[in-house]
DNA sequence: CGGTTATTTGAAATACGTCAATTCAAGTGG
DNA sequence: CCACTTGAATTGACGTATTTCAAATAACCG
């Protein structure tokens, strides 16, 4: 729950007595076992856990669109999620609670933080298709490592949660594990990052982000590439 | 014109007077020259000619991440445009209208038209992210050009208008100029397809579909891959 | 501990990119 | 109508990035 108010904090200023209504939603959540599709009947908020929203083609290759982490919400535009067949899976065990109610309501500053990440998102998604268009394997996994980090909240920590296989972060960027793990490598050796036991540990940041071409925290100010 | 018109009518529905509208529309347009980037203070609606939005690396690296046809809007989501460093660049001679007026107007089957297309836009990013990732350099070109087909509004013509240089395509889909070439020619050889002068001729619709993977014409009832 | 899943590595195949040159198409000016 | 230019399409030869296949650890979990 603290990962949770701490990426919505991130989006939007909450008072005291939204942080205690998110609070109070704690006895309705619904728990999904990893692996399991997130069957969203309305706009939910996640609050623990790792998710991807993801389409499989019928031989089996796996494109992930997103991973949705602790503080996003799901299920906030099923047409489109129709319309792109996509579908959201647990990556971790998931809790979400339902927030149909805040859809309507009138002030919320719960529901711009969650509105702000789906914004984040849209952004976000110009960013996955440069890097897998344009980017090397090498780039990729660089750039990937580094939005993750920023979208923690964790740009100065040396050290930050990535429980992902490397087959979910291969899918993401439209790799193979073999030589996905083949790049983590050179990172490993080159003293670059570090993923171990769903953690990450960033040596050189300034060669890292050097590797990742694309800028990733960004202001909306800076205009290079 | 005509053209702006079918794409506009495939979107939604329009009665007499708002075509009738659209074509008083007509002494206000601005011209601007291929090569030329679009600079929209405001949303427009395009009425001839073709564009694309994109992004430019440092390095020269180019990703398109989609074309714009006559009877589509730009620059109706500005900040979004920002924040993910997308400009809009025209392809051939492109023509515009202004229709910031239409934006606050009550109401406007134009208005819906142009919304509906952004939300096609969006979907189409998804199969964008997913041709990108996961799919082969054949199988890209194939779902490239059925999705074109499709979007013209030239789903069962054999022929239809694609005046875009192979390096644009290969812009899109992720490739070297080169290497699209050699695809183009396969698909010339198998008489799947064959684009020349601006124009692209379907030969073996089925072969090309098969080879496309991704399905393009939704009806948002299939739920295969 | 035992069984399962994830990571890691090697060797070989292949898809795709780069470099460089040639051909082709479409003006443009004489 | 014909050089001449220019940009686009095409092709060959070659290099490299990435995938595939297969097997060997290593980490995790009940």
């Amino acid at each position: 729950m603290a990962a949770a108010l701490r990426r919505l904090s991130g989006l939007a200023n909450l008072t005291q007595a939204e942080v205690d209504q998110i609070l109070a939603l704690g006895p309705l959540r619904r728990r999904w076992r990893a692996g399991s599709l997130l069957q969203t009947g309305g706009p939910q908020l996640v609050i623990n856990g790792w998710a991807c929203s993801q389409r499989v083609l019928r031989d089996g290759r796996r494109q992930i669109y997103d991973l949705v982490v602790a503080g996003e919400g799901i299920g906030w535009r099923s047409a489109e999620d129709a319309a792109s067949r996509r579908s959201v899976v647990a990556l971790t065990m998931v809790e979400t609670v339902d927030l149909a109610g805040l859809l309507y309501e009138g002030q919320s500053g719960l529901r711009d933080a969650v509105l702000a990440s789906l914004a984040e998102e849209d952004v976000r998604r110009f960013d996955h298709i440069v890097r897998l268009g344009r980017l090397t394997a090498y780039e990729k996994a660089a750039h990937f490592v580094l939005e993750m980090q920023h979208r923690l909240g964790a740009a100065d920590a040396r050290t930050f949660p990535l429980p992902l296989t490397q087959e979910v972060i291969a899918d993401v960027l439209g790799l193979s594990i073999v030589h996905l793990n083949r790049v983590l490598r050179q990172f490993r050796t080159a003293n670059l990052v570090e993923i171990r036991g769903g953690m990450a540990t960033v040596g050189d940041a300034r060669a890292l982000a050097a590797a990742a071409i694309l800028p990733v925290g960004r202001t909306g100010r800076d205009v290079s590439a």
